[in-house]
DNA sequence: GGTTTATCGTTCGGATATGTTCCTAATCGA
DNA sequence: TCGATTAGGAACATATCCGAACGATAAACC
């Protein structure tokens, strides 16, 4: 059999079951572990999938929700650890902006505790705060982006443009000695207003976005008063950050404990 | 079984029963409860649940629904009905306020094939077209009102105020000789900006607003062009409406079968 | 025909996950 | 408040899984 035909049949064999151990996808396609597995290295970097321990489960199960959610397992784990950090540089009863982006949603997950008041062009974010009515939400209006539910255009920036907050907690594509980029433009404008209407802004980036440059630069270093990363995070770029004068916060590792020295 | 198919298991499972004990959940995984509990750590560091003594609880419970959606089964039947003969008013394409309320919820779920422009105030129905790319929704700014999910404020009323659209999908709380009326006092500057908007002013009112005066007065009959209710209204107020100048459209009972088409 | 290349299966050291055991911490009833 | 009971956490032995390297096989190419 061709390694294409048994990747594929990989591939449909997932589509119908969701998850699959090794064992259950070599039996399914006649060949060995060994060869499923570099079946599944292929597929994962094609993104079709994601491997566990065990097996392989499908990258995108059924996406009627946002392309982000609590469901998410894209570095969820780290985003996590970084909301809590997060969440613990808020005071109660402060006023905050929350960007769109799903490392910010982590964030908002645990904010609710702070009962602050919210400004937000998220609508995952506006859906997690509906049903409390201890929190005030106010949701900037907009053109909702499809999949990622954020609201965009010029209805957007203005909203924020006539605001003024304590804190913005914002996210984006990265972070390197040039300043914050982002990939969306759309995004950029808006997150500038969002910027300019904060008295501290806070960036939460996962490691990932350390050092690394997006599409299109959205403000300088000396913008940024913290930036929260989780504890996979280089040592270069944190140190470059703190020299410039960010307050630089580590998340500590979560769940599997002992992962890294340190 | 690997531990990510534990996991969703684990959470899937709370999705039904709100709470469960470890033994519950390790019986109901076939796995040891300290395998259980390294799951319940995870999973709780991800946000998804809280642990409590014995056992864990949904983080989020899962009523962050809202008041009203297709669950809603208050005069249910009744509003698909008026839903559907309100979308045949709608030609294709057209840009389309919709206002928020559950009887319009119940226009937005048949809307979708017209493929209009919408505007809209309500959480529900943007997160109802959120995920179809085909459709361009914009969505007011404004407070969310907890429950309802309805955006209101100064925001939501400059939103409405700087657009113009072909048709208006309109509900309230009642209807007489006096005109249309409303019991929430923060929705009438709104709606009267969506009335302004709007080349052509719909209704929607189910047989029970037919007669009935609510709080405060929304507009008069003259800048209504249409009502769509349903097939148990009564001949009376259906007279009067027609007498002075105004399309009443009657929706057909639906049989149970009809009644739901997704 | 001989060589090259790609692919497959096997093996083995290291890593991960699991269940058991033991001990500490929390809860409940008297 | 105190003891009895139960849950939670840490440590360990074991089973399982992963990744890399190796050798074997078959098609492709000269």
């Amino acid at each position: 059999m061709q390694p294409e035909e048994r990747q594929q049949r990989i591939e449909e064999y997932l589509l119908q079951v969701e998850f699959a151990s090794l064992d259950e996808l070599s039996e399914q396609v006649d060949a060995s572990t060994s060869t499923v597995r570099r079946d599944l290295q292929i597929l994962e970097s094609k993104g079709v999938l994601r491997r566990t321990h065990g097996g392989a489960r499908l990258a995108n199960p059924k996406s009627d929700e946002f392309a982000f959610s609590a469901r998410d397992t894209q570095h969820s784990l780290e985003k996590e650890s970084i909301g809590q950090a997060c969440t613990a540089l808020i005071q109660p009863g402060q006023t905050v902006i929350l960007d769109a982006g799903s490392t910010v949603f982590h964030v908002a997950k645990h904010l609710e505790q702070k009962a602050p008041q919210v400004f937000t062009n998220s609508l995952p974010v506006a859906n997690l705060y509906a049903p409390n009515p201890r929190l005030e939400v106010v949701l900037s209006g907009g053109v909702i982006y499809p999949r990622l539910g954020v609201l965009v255009g010029p209805l957007a920036v203005e909203s924020f443009s006539k605001i003024h907050v304590d804190v913005a907690i914002m996210s984006s594509g990265g972070v390197d000695a040039e300043g914050i980029s982002n990939s969306h433009g759309l995004l950029i404008d808006i997150q500038r207003q969002m910027i300019r209407a904060a008295n501290r802004v806070i960036f939460c980036l996962d490691h990932s976005k350390l050092g690394r440059r997006s599409l299109s630069p959205l403000c300088s270093l000396e913008e940024v008063d913290v930036i929260v990363t989780d504890s996979q995070a280089a040592a270069d770029p944190v140190a470059m950050l703190k020299q410039r004068g960010i307050q630089v916060v580590v998340a500590p590792a979560l769940g599997k404990a002992a992962a890294e020295p340190a």
